[in-house]
DNA sequence: CCTCGGTGATTTTTT
DNA sequence: ATCACCGAGG
């Protein structure tokens, strides 16, 4: 390891750098990982500290497999010790050994966003709740929201509201169901794992001491408990190393919170303060549009990324008609440089903001016969049968998930239906257990009736068997094929529908279990079977995007961030996309939507393009769309327009429209392009203005008080969608409606 | 108990 | 456009 050689000055500081706390603030490009790899190998090799005293912290468990993966290149050796995993993991694995010192059993299970929702759900049923007057996903967002910041979610519930009292029991019931099924759900993880430091002192310090060396990467996108947790276990002899970008931050919807990068000096003093500022990615031209766009932020902690590598050429922008023409245009540019320039598959990028918009892409894409990959969409562990298969797993690993019995009582069917299990249901909460204890319990005392008696009583006798199973051999391999056998589940499938596609995804499932069977060394039992769930339960799909095949990857933004393409598609430039509607909310949300944008533009090593579908339909409805204001912070020399029917005029009197971030002087800083112009008849050129906007409050003559929820359109044409507190969404004309503002 | 069709609501990103 | 939920009929 010859560091002069291998990393800048830099890079060098951050690897040698020793004591005190290190803030590392990475660009894109930067070669952070680079850093952060060579650290850990200095930590070792040159300074003496053993491998398991090192905690390395990744943002998602891909990212992790990669470090492990450059760490042991650099070590030299298959198994170094070290801990290396995303907070969930690492949380996960740290309760596993010391969860029943809060309460808990140790064979917690985890439950997803689908499992939260679905107590929440019966919790609503419960309490005889209309799911109209509480929306479950609003429950959800509250006890996330909260977790992620590392507060009682009962602190959450609005008081004012008329519903508050009903939020406060689902909280409180969506609590009680959850430690009645010892079961943690994600944010539960880093909450209790916060909790089980504060309440236990004697685990805080065996892990202070254990932990001499942290490193998290990705600092920007922690959130408030996972910097409370890191100061638990940061101990003041250690050293803790964190890595971020202010400009990267693209996870506050999920509760991220910049402000850990930004004041990390003031939280851990003494900090020492390192930027990596030489990109190694990307040519001199994407890197000054894409500064310019991050510029348009406030509030950043600012930097000046250059680099070494070649001017390169400008950006292609281009204009399409519909989404359709978006993707055959790039599909044909594919092509184009698949052949004129050679240019391989897998160095092509294509992004967009939300996932339902790679659809276009993906036709069009098949029907060119270009090989390409969608990452990130229906996640293999989401498809029903495998989630079916993968609950009995659950359940028999511990009998107290209520969710997992729910979803396998009855399935494959068996009799056993709704009616039946709201009984079943209703018994066990008198009984104040968990669903299958009331089961059992009913059962033994002789109190169901004929009929679904013998039905329970034969479903008890499976499980026996598939419990007799476990016992003899733990693998989960074996325990999965006995269940597809024991259950007779692929009869069940083959009438189905796509009944082949799933049989082949229940094939696969087996074969995950029977590798990652493989990789645990010690004999297959209880714990082995723990490790697999718990494995599953926090492995996104990112995750397994592998770059082997020879593909196109067709993502999300958010999916892109880490990943970096020699050439990136960066398509739906258009305001209320990019800027994505819901971001017009706040200007931190919108500052996010900007970040994003950033991301994006600095996947790209060599080529970039962006482009802009003129006509987009949402909710099924066509609507014109805006160029995004993003566009309009590009330096207008360094960006090739190209438009698709290729005619070209001035526009004298176009106002820009929505926020005006850019330097007001590009090629793109105009409100409508020349294919919004709508045929006939022309725009007036005065009152071309919108005189509503996104959150105002309006009042209708019949209608009443309403929100405005999107706005489109100016002068005669403005176009408002409102929401009205009768509950009804109605989009009305400006010019004919009966409407005035109101307060 | 299942399937079908209508209804209404709902759209970001995911550990 | 798509999905979840509900009630009616098989």
């Amino acid at each position: 390891m010859d560091l002069d050689r291998e990393l800048n000055p830099q890079q060098t500081e951050a690897v040698l750098h020793e004591g005190g706390p290190l803030l590392v603030l990475a660009g894109a490009g930067s070669g952070k990982t680079r850093a952060l790899t060579y650290r850990i190998a200095h930590l070792v090799l040159h300074r003496g500290i053993a491998p398991w005293n090192i905690l390395a912290i990744t943002f998602t468990n891909k990212a992790a497999e990669e470090m492990r993966l450059r760490v042991r290149r650099l070590l030299g050796t298959e198994k170094t010790g070290i801990w290396v995993g995303t907070f969930h993991a690492t949380c996960a694995r740290i309760l596993r050994q010391h969860i029943e010192r809060l309460g808990y059993r140790k064979n917690f299970v985890i439950y997803d966003t689908a499992d939260q929702l679905r107590v929440i759900k019966s919790s609503l049923k419960r309490l005889r709740v209309d799911a109209k007057q509480v929306r479950p996903v609003a429950i959800q967002n509250l006890l996330d929201k909260a977790k992620n910041q590392g507060i009682d979610p009962a602190l959450l519930v609005p008081q004012q509201s008329p519903t508050g009292r009903i939020i406060e029991e689902v909280v409180a019931d969506y609590k009680r169901r959850l430690e009645e099924a010892n079961a943690l759900d994600f944010g539960d993880l880093i909450v209790l794992a916060l909790r089980l430091f504060e309440t236990c002192p004697d685990v805080r310090a065996s892990y202070r001491e254990k932990f001499h060396s942290i490193l998290v990467d990705e600092y920007q996108d922690t959130n408030r408990a996972q910097h409370l947790l890191l100061q638990q276990i940061a101990s003041e002899g250690g050293e803790l190393c964190v890595v971020g970008d202010d400009d990267q931050s693209i996870y506050r919807w999920r509760g991220a919170d910049v402000n850990n990068l930004l004041a990390f000096e003031k939280d851990f003093p003494g900090t020492r303060v390192i930027a990596l500022e030489e990109n190694y990615r990307s040519t001199q031209t994407i890197l000054r549009a894409a500064d310019a766009v991050a510029r348009g932020n406030p509030n950043r902690r600012g930097k000046r990324l250059w680099t070494r590598n070649e001017v390169g050429d400008r950006l292609v922008y281009e204009e399409t008609m519909t989404p359709d023409e978006e993707a055959t245009s790039i599909a044909r540019e594919i092509q184009r440089l698949a052949t004129e320039l050679d240019i391989p598959y897998r160095s092509i990028g294509v992004f967009f903001r939300t996932n339902a918009q790679s659809r276009p892409f993906e036709e069009r894409f098949l029907l060119l016969r270009i090989p390409h990959a969608v990452i990130g969409t229906m996640r293999f562990y989401e498809r029903a049968e495998v989630k079916d298969l993968l609950a009995y797993l659950r359940f028999l690993y511990n009998p107290d998930d209520s969710v997992s019995l729910l979803r396998i009582l009855n399935q494959p069917l068996r009799g056993i239906g709704p009616t039946t299990q709201a009984t079943l249901q209703a018994y066990a909460d008198e009984q104040a257990t968990s669903l299958w204890g009331g089961i059992e319990h009913a059962l033994e005392k002789g109190i169901l009736s004929g009929a679904s008696r013998g039905r329970l009583e034969r479903f008890q006798g499976l499980i026996r068997i598939l419990n007799q199973g476990f016992e003899n051999h733990g693998s989960p391999e074996i325990l999965l094929k006995t269940v597809v056998a024991q259950t007779g589940y692929k009869t069940f499938l083959e009438g189905k529908e796509d009944g082949e596609r799933r049989l082949e995804n229940v094939e696969e499932f087996v074969h995950t279990a029977s590798l990652f069977q493989a990789m645990e060394e010690e004999a297959p039992g209880r714990e082995t079977l723990g490790a697999f769930l718990q494995r599953i339960a926090l492995v996104s799909d990112i995750d397994q995007y592998e770059d082997r095949a020879n593909c196109v990857s067709l993502m999300t933004l958010h999916c892109a961030k880490g990943l970096e393409f020699p050439v990136v598609f960066l398509t739906g430039m258009e305001d209320g996309i990019l800027p994505h509607q819901r971001s017009y909310t706040s200007p931190e949300a919108l500052a996010e939507e900007r970040r994003l944008c950033y991301v994006g533009m600095t996947r790209a090593k060599k080529k970039l393009y962006m482009s802009r579908a003129c006509y987009r339909s949402i909710y099924g409805e066509r609507q014109q769309t805006d160029p995004s204001p993003f566009l309009a912070s590009i330096p207008p020399d360094v960006i090739d327009f190209r438009d698709a029917e290729d005619e070209f005029d001035e526009i004298d009197d176009a106002d820009p429209i929505g926020i005006d971030a850019g330097n007001g002087d590009s090629v793109l800083d105009y409100g409508e392009s020349q294919l919004d112009r709508p045929p006939l008849p022309p725009m007036p050129s005065s009152g071309r203005k919108q005189t509503y906007r996104i959150g105002e409050r309006v009042e209708h003559e019949t209608l009443g008080i309403g929100t405005v929820r999107n706005v489109e359109g100016t002068g005669y044409k403005e176009k408002i969608t409102v929401q009205f507190k009768v509950g009804k969404i109605r989009k009305l004309m400006v010019q004919v409606s009966p409407l005035k503002k109101s307060s």
